[in-house]
DNA sequence: GCGGACTCCGTGACTTAGTCACGGAACCTG
DNA sequence: CAGGTTCCGTGACTAAGTCACGGAGTCCGC
């Protein structure tokens, strides 16, 4: 991370907090240090998309977006765990671009990585089915031994589906013995098999 | 547009031609000064979704992310019309970026826009019903006198479905008298209510 | 002008996804 | 352990996507 962020202001936010609504006006540049934060926009009716998730070491490539083209938010963005963040006003984020070639690189290097990450997201959302979606996230979430900790509800905002969809699924795949299910987790039994979609 | 590209080297390229293929890399930075080039995902069967297209006064934000990134392309790019484009080195484009305040102002903006645009479109994927998105995108397509000179084909591209179901919508489209078609194109009847979505 | 060849469109039958409405099971919490 | 809350399962229905096929419109060479 640039020494520039290093000295910045260091912020924490509790779990399930928004961090920014939509229509909002982007303030800061923001650079997450612990945690992570879920972007994701909100239908009329309240269905949702995850666009995309800010991690440790990454910037909301949203935010300086926003405050670059003076624009509001399109969308929110709520934390998932307990987060650290750095902050810096958009005069000193001005300045550091224009003197650090090393801040120039990691802001921009952020940028094109959050860019292929959402067309990537957008191509798997129209090109995939379901149950590829589902398989795939399942496999990115599980931990060490398997164990995927979420509900139906999460995974279906998490693949751009609804609950009832998920739930059929997960159904087919346990009765495939590909996994198995709980309230609140679920556990990969044939890792490879899901990993081939 | 900056100085800085107005001394660029020009190239000229004929409608319908790959500009770039997935998994190539990208060499120069490009900025297109005329004419539109579509950039889009394919899937292993030939579908296909647009991602987003880049017109006069606009940079490939894909370009730039991979030049940065040293990453392949993940998508392809064909112009849609003649096309000229302007053309910087990856030297140049470097130097550029640290000496001159107005040229990053300008590849900043140019990202920030690509990034809301491309949000925006994931959004309206996942959350709009194909009959929403087919209207706005009639309306957004059409010229002065509400003709729209497109296949079905290309219209199912653009909304990400497929051409079977552009002819269905199109057709109930048609029995309520929104629209009325022809081969290769679409006059507008009822403006206002398809901008009602 | 006429016979392909090609592109574009319409349609039926079927599969997959998404929506709605509900009820029941599992889990807190006092 | 009673009562609320969250989470999950299911059936019935609608919307969307896929497959297969045929027919209409257009282009072009002769």
């Amino acid at each position: 991370m640039p020494r520039l962020l290093q000295d910045a202001a260091e912020v924490e936010i509790a779990a399930g907090q928004r961090v920014f609504a939509q229509g909002q006006r982007a303030r800061n540049y923001l650079v997450v240090t612990a945690g992570s934060v879920k972007v994701f926009a909100r239908s009329g009716e309240g269905r949702e998309v995850v666009l995309y998730r800010v991690g440790a070491g990454e910037m909301c490539a949203l935010t300086t977006s926003c405050m670059l083209g003076r624009t509001p938010y399109p969308a929110e963005a709520v934390t998932e765990s307990h987060v650290r963040a750095r902050i810096i006003g958009a005069e000193a984020f001005d300045r550091a671009l224009s003197e650090s070639a090393e801040f120039r690189q990691f802001v921009f290097a952020s940028f094109g990585q959050r860019l292929t990450d959402v067309l990537q997201r957008m191509e798997q959302l129209v090109l995939d089915c379901v149950h590829s979606r589902l398989a795939r996230c399942l496999v990115h979430c599980a931990d060490a031994d398997g164990m995927v900790v979420s509900t139906h509800e999460a995974l279906a905002l998490e693949v751009g589906t609804a609950r009832e969809v998920v739930s059929r699924h997960l159904k087919s795949m346990e009765q495939s013995g590909l996994v198995r299910t709980q309230r609140g987790r679920i556990f990969l039994l044939r890792r490879e098999i899901l990993e081939l979609l």
